[in-house]
DNA sequence: GACCAGATGTACT
DNA sequence: GTACATCTGGTCT
């Protein structure tokens, strides 16, 4: 069994004062793209000891299965670390990388599309900066980890991912995605999705 | 801006 | 057994 982290304190938040509403299945069964894009200004929450903390996404990328060379699913891999790719979209598939650290991605579209969208930066209360900006930093500041792999966002007890409100629509950037110049022609497409007015969006990935 | 080390799980031979 | 990974933070130019 694995251990569960607690998030970083400062990340508290009262869902209910976001008027936010959670996302269900629908949302994620969509195409990835567009849930890519949609995820932008939502707010993702982990509840721990009966209190919610959460942060505002402000950077995704999005990962279009077997025909991806840059997707852990390309070719229709199958192995237990990917399996939760294969879910119904709203699953989480989380791994750990490099070593050290760990990134969490929403599983979209139909059950065996493999398809998800990595969440790579978000934004928390002014009180703390920048302790989300990038992957890795963010599984860290949320205290998710692989043993959350697997887990529906759907009706979560602990997680959950809340919608943003209409009227904030922010201003977002596109760009090809970052780290996977292995992908060849993949690595090129424009699948990187971040909010032009967060600074929360790391600098090499900045788009420039 | 470019470059590089770091620590270890996962996939593959 | 071995190569390398959807990163990050630090150093140097």
């Amino acid at each position: 069994m694995i251990a569960k982290r607690p998030p970083d304190r400062r990340l508290r938040f009262d869902p209910d004062e976001l008027a936010s509403v959670e996302a269900a299945r629908p949302f994620y069964r969509r195409a990835t793209v567009a849930v890519a894009r949609d995820l932008i200004g939502a707010h993702l929450g982990r509840r721990w000891r009966g209190r919610w903390y959460g942060a505002r996404i402000v950077e995704t990328e999005a990962y279009l299965g077997a025909g991806d060379a840059a997707a852990h699913s390309f070719g229709g891999r199958r192995t237990a670390r990917v399996e939760p790719m294969y879910a119904e979209g709203g699953h989480l598939y989380v791994y750990f990388v490099y070593g050290m650290h760990t990134c969490a991605n929403v599983v979209t579209g139909r059950a065996g599309n493999a398809e998800a969208v990595l969440l790579r930066a978000a934004e928390g209360p002014p009180g703390a900066p920048r302790v989300l900006a990038g992957p890795g930093k963010l599984c860290a500041a949320l205290g998710i980890t692989v043993g959350d792999s697997g887990r529906d966002l759907v009706g979560g007890r602990e997680l959950a991912l809340f919608r943003r409100p209409r009227s904030r629509r922010p201003r977002i950037g596109v760009s090809p995605r970052i780290g996977v110049d292995y992908a060849g022609e993949a690595a090129a497409w424009p699948l990187r999705f971040f909010d032009l007015d967060s600074a929360a969006v790391s600098r090499r990935s900045s788009g420039r």
